[in-house]
DNA sequence: TCACCTTTATCGGTTATACGATATCGGTAA
DNA sequence: TTACCGATATCGTATAACCGATAAAGGTGA
């Protein structure tokens, strides 16, 4: 399961293009908790070495066209891994009304 | 986004009680490579070490009741991390169709 | 009995993810 | 200019997730 905050990244930039601090506020908004940027920066350099980023003279990211297939790959073996996707929010949701 | 591995053996265990080598195929058929010995035993481990799955004479698996309810935590912040999952899917089945 | 096979388990090592502390960098306000 | 601040970046450290090698345990068949 290595590599899912990677894909989650690249997912987001693919969604739209983003600096690190907007990266973070939209990880913070989905977890409910801001990534330290000891966890987010060597994130993205790794990415941009990969050639998968590339980033503008104002540091906001955008995917390569590496970066696009790579994100392709990624969402096929997510949704291959969790076939079971949509029992999965039923039971998620069948929980919630329980409350 | 780490814990994502203990995440998806929970889930598995709780559509089905299963032994360590089951579980192993069950991996293998979604992501494609089965997990070595090395990866599953110790997360087995660590799950019973943490009270959230008990095992029977057979050495099959079965979830807790501390175990159920750490798995709908689970399901909870993953529809949340992966709130825009259709729009993923219709990305994903998008690209599927260019091949 | 004993040789074999599968399953279970452990070991050492590697990489990804994560944190908090700290440092640097650029812009802005005093 | 200088002081400050948010964004970016690095560092050391810890844990989860991985592997391949190896060992132990249990069952089965010759």
């Amino acid at each position: 399961m290595k590599g899912f905050l990677s894909f989650l990244i690249l997912w987001l930039i693919n969604k739209k293009n983003m600096t690190g601090s907007e990266i973070a506020e939209e990880l913070e908004q989905r977890k409910g908790s801001r990534p330290s940027p000891g966890t987010i920066y060597p994130v993205l350099k790794g990415l941009k070495e990969r050639g998968l980023l590339s980033t503008d003279e104002n540091k906001r990211y955008s995917l390569t066209t590496p970066g696009k297939k790579e994100l392709d790959q990624h969402l096929k073996s997510f949704f291959n891994t969790f076939c079971d996707i949509d029992e999965m929010r039923t039971q998620c949701q069948c929980h919630e009304e329980q409350k």
